[in-house]
DNA sequence: AGCAACATGTAATTGGTTACATGATTTA
DNA sequence: TAAATCATGTAACCAATTACATGTTGCT
């Protein structure tokens, strides 16, 4: 449903766009809310088609297709954007290493922990360098979409990271 | 992979145990980092025992199996905690909304912002609760494990909470 | 006797990843 | 003309959810 829902977000915020160019946004925009793949959004997109969701213009250049949002499929996002309890299902292999962190000596724990800071930290960079070309070229009027989503995920980065050291200093108090 | 870990973990904690047993405890400690119901569960230990990783007693009061772990199956654990570089990949309905929250009017969005305040609220209060107990009773030498993840999650609710309220304000500078 | 909790499984379906497969256009 | 990028799809597999299915023990 979710993916469903981020293709609609997409062709609603940018207009028409081929399976191609929504790959792209996959990769380089909403991917830090929602990931997926050309093999997932081509049937994907498909099924959408037929539902009534979104029409298809076949045959751009190299046999691009050009999908555009129906009144149909700007209703069914609004209503999920209004309507829908987010449940998210928690399944975390970094929380699953926080968990039996216990189960390590200190010096094995406290290398856990580092590399959960540096991967964090990474994340952290990514967001922030995301966020300063956005707000660098801010694509005319949509350019708060993704904006809070950003915001969000940057300050999860930092509780990851403030954690950590917390963390760390807790394990080991000679470490701090 | 991770379900596997995540059986081991308890199974080295807590000694042995039944897929029964198992199954409670994802209910009741481990589901806030990994979720798995029973369905899931059986099927993966039969798996592991077939790997060596654990060994099976069959036969207690109700057709029961007891689960215990083998040498095997510490080392797995083990090596997984020091060496797995944890990926979790981003895919979240609270994020999505909050990625697409500029499509709606500044009622509409404050609306989703206070429903995602209330889920935040709610699993911090279940977490808070959590670790009460958890250090009231503090499972003798063992109560460390999960404890660490329980305040990673605490913090990441907290955080939520902040950044709904920061988000509220912005959208809507009255309602601060 | 009946209900709740214990206890284990399988089947059907959906969602997601990795790998396979093919062809068109642009650019160096 | 070769490589990169554009462009679309399918197949095999793994992970996860929901529903189906069955039998036991303890308690009231």
């Amino acid at each position: 449903m979710s993916l469903r829902i981020a293709l609609l977000g997409l062709l609603s915020v940018s207009g028409p766009a081929s399976g191609y160019d929504l790959t792209k946004k996959f990769e380089t925009s909403i991917n830090y809310v929602w990931q997926a793949g050309h093999s997932q959004i081509y049937p994907e997109l498909a099924k959408m088609a037929a539902d009534g969701l979104i029409t298809v213009e076949p045959e751009g250049p190299r046999g691009r297709k050009i999908y555009t949002i129906t009144r149909e499929g700007t209703d069914e996002l609004h209503r999920w954007l209004v309507e829908r309890v987010p449940t998210d299902p928690v399944r975390s292999e970094g929380a699953l290493q926080a968990f039996l962190l216990p189960l390590l000596s200190a010096p094995e724990a406290l290398d856990v922990l580092s590399r959960l800071t540096a991967a964090a930290e990474t994340r952290l960079a990514d967001l922030r360098a995301l966020r300063a070309t956005k707000l660098a070229l801010h694509e005319s009027d949509q350019w708060k979409i993704g904006y809070y989503a950003l915001d969000l995920g940057i300050r999860h980065a930092l509780t990851t990271i403030d954690w950590a050291r917390h963390t760390a200093a807790e394990i080991d108090p000679g470490s701090a």
